[in-house]
RNA sequence: CGAGUCGGCUGGGCGGUCGCGUCGGCGGGGGAGACCCCGUCGCCGAGGAACGUCCGGGCUCCACAGGGCAGGGUGGUCGUUAACAGCGACCCGGGGUGACCCGCGGGACAGUGCCACAGAGAACAGACCGCCAGCAGUUCGCUGCUGGUAAGGGUGAAACGGCGGUGUAAGAGACCACCGCACACCGGGUGACCGGUGUGGCUCGGUAAACCCCACCCGGAGCAAGGUCAAGAGGGACGACGGCUCGCCGCCGUCCUGCGCAGGCGUUCGAGGGCUGCCCGCCCGAGCCUGCGGGUAGACCGCUCGAGCCUGCCGGCAACGGCAGGCCUAGAUGGAUGACCGCCCAUCGGGAGGCCGUGAGGCACCCGUGGACAGAACCCGGCGUACAGGCCGACUCGUCCG
C-alpha cells in the first residue's frame, strides 16, 4: 500500500501525465509516464520527495467491488516498484477491463515488462 | 419418519510477513503563533443489505402576511411512532384438509364517459329455437297465422335473485319453505363490523390503477446544504528563443485586465427577486437577464453521542413504550479498512474400496477445487431488490409404534 504523500491527488496531476507522458500498453493496463515533474504555478509547492503514483479504474473494469480490488492489488504491485523512478517521476496505471479477472502474479509481470520499456536504458536495474 | 407453513440468527475461522487511514502516547524537527512534518508504539477501522434512492424524518439555508384557485400524496378499523405509502392486532372478501397465505379494501340513487365481439335481446330489457292455447290447412309426418309464456336450449364477463315445491293450458315471487338482498328494531364491540328478530316479494349492472366526489395530510432546495479562512486560476497584446510538414506549436519575459465579448431591460414613472405554481396582496430592492467562448471548486469546521447499542425488569395479544445498569462502535476526500502465504471448516468433482446397514445410504481416508450478493461518503426509521450456504425455534397434515 502507498501512502497518500506517493500518489497522485489533483485532477491537473492526473491530465498532465496522462497527455503529455510516455505510454506503454500491456494487457491488463496502460503506463502514462512522466519523468520530470512540471513546474507547479501555484508556487511553494514541496520538493520532490520520491516517485508518485496514480490509478485510473474505470467502470468498463466492473461494479464498485471490483474496481476497488483491481485498484488495491495495483497500489500493493505498484509499491514494490515505485523505487526504480526517479524521486521526480509520476506514474499512472490504467486498468483495461482484462485486469478484473487477472491475478497479482499478473498484474505484477504486466507492470514490471511496462515500466522497463518506458525507462531509460542506463536506468535500469 | 415423510410432506409442509411461519419466524429468527449467521454471512467463513486461526496464524504469519509486508502495508494504509483516523485518533492517542513518546521522541525529534520547523514556525511568532495557530499548527504542520518525520520516526516509533498502541487502540480502532464496511454491510445485512453499506445497494437502489422509492417513501418518511432529523439537520442546514431561503421564506414566514395572508387569502383564493390549481397541484401532489394517502385510502377497511383501531393502535403504534419524531414521521411515514412502515409496522402490529382486528374486520371484510378470496384460496388451502390444516399451520397459514393473498387483496392500491372510501364513494357508482352528485354528475359525465366507456362496456368491444357474440347474441333475438345489454340498462324505462328481450320471443331466435322451444313450450302452450285458439283458428285454418293437411298426403295425418306436420305446416301456416294470431296470441300467451322468461321454466328449458343457445350467445356472452354479465340475461332482471338462487334452488325445491304449490300452481297453471304452458308459465311467472303469482304463492310457500330455505338461502341471498334491502329496510327497521334489539343486542355485542372504542371501531371496521358481527349476531338475532321482524317487515318487504325484492328489476333498477360493471368500471373510480376513467374523469370526478369525500375525508385527512403536504412550503422550497439540499452536506457540492451551510459556515470560516486563504488564493488568484485564466485571457489579451508585444518581444526573444526552439522545433518542423513554413504558419502553426512549445516555452520564457514585460505590460494590461482580474472572467471576456455581444445584445436587451432598469434605479422611485422602479428592472429583477422572494412568499411552492397562478391571481390578488405583501416584502426586499440596484443591478438583472440572454447568447457565445473560457475558468475554478484549496484548507478547516459541519463530521459523527445518536429517535444510539447491549442486558435485565415492568406495561401491552403485538407493533411499541417506560425504568435501571453498562458501553463508545469507521470517518476516507483520486477517496483508508488492504496485498501475499500457510493450516482448518463449509461446497463441488474424482479416486480407493475400509467400517456400519438386508437396502436406499451413512461414517472415515487421499487428491484437486474453492467462498453468494456486494464497498460507508451528513445521520436515522422503513420499503424494495440481490444472495453460496449454514444454524435454531414454533406450528400443521399424514403414516407407524406405545
Amino acid at each position: 500500500m502507498l501512502p497518500a504523500q506517493a500518489r497522485l491527488r489533483r485532477r491537473p496531476e492526473f491530465t498532465a501525465v496522462v497527455r503529455y507522458g510516455r505510454r506503454a500498453g500491456r494487457p491488463t493496463m496502460v503506463l502514462h509516464y512522466l519523468s520530470e515533474r512540471p513546474e507547479q504555478p501555484a508556487g511553494g509547492s514541496p520538493p520532490p520527495t520520491g516517485a508518485r503514483a496514480g490509478f485510473v479504474v474505470g467502470k468498463s473494469v466492473g461494479n464498485s467491488v471490483v474496481r476497488h480490488r483491481v485498484t488495491r492489488q495495483l497500489r500493493a504491485v505498484v509499491r514494490a516498484e515505485l523505487h526504480r523512478l526517479p524521486v521526480t517521476a509520476d506514474l499512472v496505471v490504467r486498468a483495461r477491463p482484462e485486469a478484473a479477472t487477472a491475478g497479482s502474479d499478473l498484474l505484477r509481470r504486466d507492470l514490471v515488462a511496462g515500466i522497463d520499456r518506458l525507462l531509460p536504458e542506463r536506468v535500469r536495474r
